[in-house]
DNA sequence: GCGCGATGGTGAACGGCGTTCATTATCGGC
DNA sequence: GCCGATAATGAACGCCGTTCACCATCGCGC
């Protein structure tokens, strides 16, 4: 026992993440336990305190590798055409569409809840911002919003699009006539956006 | 020891009930606990087994009574006004109320997670396509949409309503000029339903 | 070549959890 | 007044997150 300098600190963190990934992606974050994370990298549990203050640390920054896999899909998305609502279409679908493919990581991000009285780390905050900031752009381009109006725009199309993901997701939405994730959300974004446009220059006016 | 008949199985399938609900109001999902709840009553965990097959039936339970409330508001709003837009924002409102007067109950009903091979039960089911049956007809209304069209738009709407209260109440959402729950829902709610409308009887087609 | 201080890692322990079940105290009926 | 039925117990099992005294191992100074 007591082995010494298996691995860097920095190693070891990378293991475990890695570890902790997995047993997620298999099981969901109920499956994510201090001594499973030890079992696959064979150290013991008291090791993973050595590098995290707790848990809950380690599963934020296992969330903090998610929302970055997640934005590539995005940011490609909205690459790929310059017509601002083919843009945020695109986006959507991309959001959903890893969602989809990685329920387990993408819902450790959402479901996994702190206790009561501590905030959320400047690091989960500022990769969610930079999602909803790939969308601002396009956004301000079809509506012509600025200001507060975009920001609002930006916060209330990307969580509808992600209340859709969620609710189809978790099957809490499989009702009659229960349709697709990506139908759902095409819906709403075309809609949304149909009725943003409508509202700054409105048919009457033209 | 070993009281007899203190009280009938109805009762204390309420007292436990009773007693759960006051535990995730007090302290959210994660302060619940069958010893806990059998402290409260004054009777040992091994007695709740006795009435639910395990805790998370009892949890669902909970939330079908959540739901349940979350349902006269609803309905309230519906019927307060003819005008149909009026009554979609009304609905959305009042769900967006309920969500931030009780957090900690309704969020119980949306990350309660069963095992991964367990099926939700009818009794939530059926709950949940009831509020999504309330927004129906007054969408039918506004929109002329039926069938299909009609299903989707009335689950990305409540989907998208959802979200919005999901993110701004997780506090998942307080980047640059975070916006307030009621505000970004009036904003998504108004916009698809605009954009909902145009697509049925466009401008340019009047 | 050797001892020693520093330290990576251990593993036992604490108090919690959900769940099960043999056991017991109490009841209604005979 | 007994006896079978049963409501409820509480001890037990195997988990959990987290802590910490301890020790095996390393690199350094001699």
């Amino acid at each position: 026992m007591a082995r010494r300098s298996e691995h860097t600190r920095e190693q070891l963190r990378d293991l475990m993440l890695e570890a902790a990934e997995q047993l997620i992606v298999d099981k969901g974050l109920a499956g994510l336990s201090a001594r499973a994370i030890a079992r696959q990298i064979g150290y013991t549990p008291g090791t993973i305190y050595l590098v995290f203050a707790n848990l809950d640390e380690l599963i934020l920054h296992v969330n903090a590798r998610t929302l970055d896999r997640l934005r590539v899909p995005m940011q490609a998305a909205v690459a790929a055409t310059d017509d601002p609502e083919q843009q945020l279409l695109g986006a959507a679908r991309a959001y959903a569409d890893f969602a989809r493919s990685h329920p387990n990581l993408w819902r450790a991000c959402f479901e996994h809840r702190l206790p009561e009285d501590v905030a959320g780390p400047d690091f989960i905050d500022a990769r969610i911002a930079q999602l909803v900031e790939l969308i601002m752009a396009p956004l301000a381009r079809v509506s012509g919003a600025e200001g507060a109006a975009l920001d609002a725009a930006a916060q209330s199309l990307w969580s509808g699009v992600h209340g859709v993901c969620i609710l189809t997701l978790t099957g809490k939405l499989h009702m009659v006539g229960g349709q697709a994730t990506e139908h759902l959300t095409d819906d709403l974004v075309t809609h949304y956006l149909a009725g943003l446009v409508m509202r700054a220059a409105p048919a009457d006016a033209r």
